[in-house]
DNA sequence: ATGGATTCGATACCTTCGGTATCGTTAGGG
DNA sequence: CCCTAACGATACCGAAGGTATCGAATCCAT
């Protein structure tokens, strides 16, 4: 198990990282480029492509190592409070600038296979994870109906949040989260299912 | 009023419309350069730039001018057999190969604020219209109930299948359709809005 | 310590692509 | 019939992602 030569700068790393994250949810992907980056790092351009086998795969680490927790759900005294509490907290994190990042990493993968599957397993797929644990929670103490489906519950939420942030259809403020939020509840929560065995009953 | 010159050739600019729609729904808007579209249609490269100001609003004028229709309202026996008969339309235009055209102008638009501006106002928000009036129908017919917020339901709706064909996250098929559907009616359908009247009775 | 291997920052370079400029040619309205 | 603008073709420009190569620096193994 060799390590012969010179070993990486953990420092260049890092400084490209930073320097990847500022520019890109300053300005997006696009206008942003990687002669800036490596500037903007103070590293040479072959040792960003050293680090990272090309711009999309930098910027898709930037997320995740930087800024990857910022979406964690919060503590809260009920699953279903916490749920909401989340879905609060990834309104916030597309409105700010953050938002750039996610739309240009979206739209990258679009042209791209390799980041459309490195973007869904490693961004999404874990964050539906989150969701569908807290969304069995919020069964289990009684705060959603049993009979649930939750995966298209998830696409219902969240995607009417992508919505909004791709296509500029319409603000991501709190007030939007609380009339998804309350629709979902409105077809979800428990008392719609009891009023279901009510209309079961007649 | 002047007319002086050779007049503009409509044969060129339905051939680079048609060229433009063929390669970008088939390989996608990146990886189909200008010089491509304008070999296919039989047009020199400036014909094509006297037409259009860039390849954006060139491949935004092929959708709306080739297939523009394909997502209208199918007629039907009531408004929400309407609306459902769209939503399945919709997937299925996702699913095609159009679908590779909605993907690349979103993800253009994210680059490009003039292409958002026409991407929303000229392909969105028409058709958000379209499902505005047919909602309104169903309210009127008494498939819907009278509190909806009909925006927001939009979004969630439609959202819901924009997530899934850009994020790739599930498959657009007549299944997903049919179970956002359903948890669609399961909150706002005017049987749910009667068992609200049940519960605030008690 | 010293030498070999590898990374470092810097810079020149290659290729591709969107868009422009300029050819000589062609069509048609005044 | 002729003047003007569009036509197809092609050369060109600038920006950008990515590669190649440089001498210098750094660490491990001997």
């Amino acid at each position: 198990m060799s390590e012969i030569g010179r070993p990486r700068s953990q420092a260049a790393h890092d400084a490209v990282l930073k320097a990847a994250l500022r520019l890109v949810t300053k300005r997006g992907f696009r206008s942003v480029s990687v002669n800036e980056i490596a500037a903007e790092a103070g590293v040479g351009k072959m040792t960003l492509y050293r680090h990272w086998p090309n711009k999309a795969a930098l910027v898709m680490d930037a997320l995740l190592v930087l800024i990857g927790s910022e979406t964690d759900f919060p503590e809260a005294g009920s699953a279903i409070e916490s749920l909401r509490q989340q879905l609060d907290l990834q309104a916030a994190f597309f409105r700010s600038s953050r938002g750039n990042l996610i739309r240009s990493l979206v739209a990258e993968a679009q042209s791209d296979p390799e980041l459309a599957i490195a973007f869904r397993e490693r961004w999404v797929n874990p964050r539906r994870e989150g969701v569908h644990q807290i969304m069995r929670a919020a069964v289990a103490e009684g705060s959603l109906r049993s009979d649930i489906d939750i995966d298209t519950a998830i696409d219902l939420l969240y995607g009417s949040l992508y919505y909004r942030l791709l296509l500029g259809a319409g603000a991501l403020d709190e007030r939007f989260v609380d009339t998804i939020y309350d629709q979902f509840l409105e077809g979800h929560g428990a008392s719609a299912q009891a009023l279901d065995k009510v209309r079961a009953r007649r």
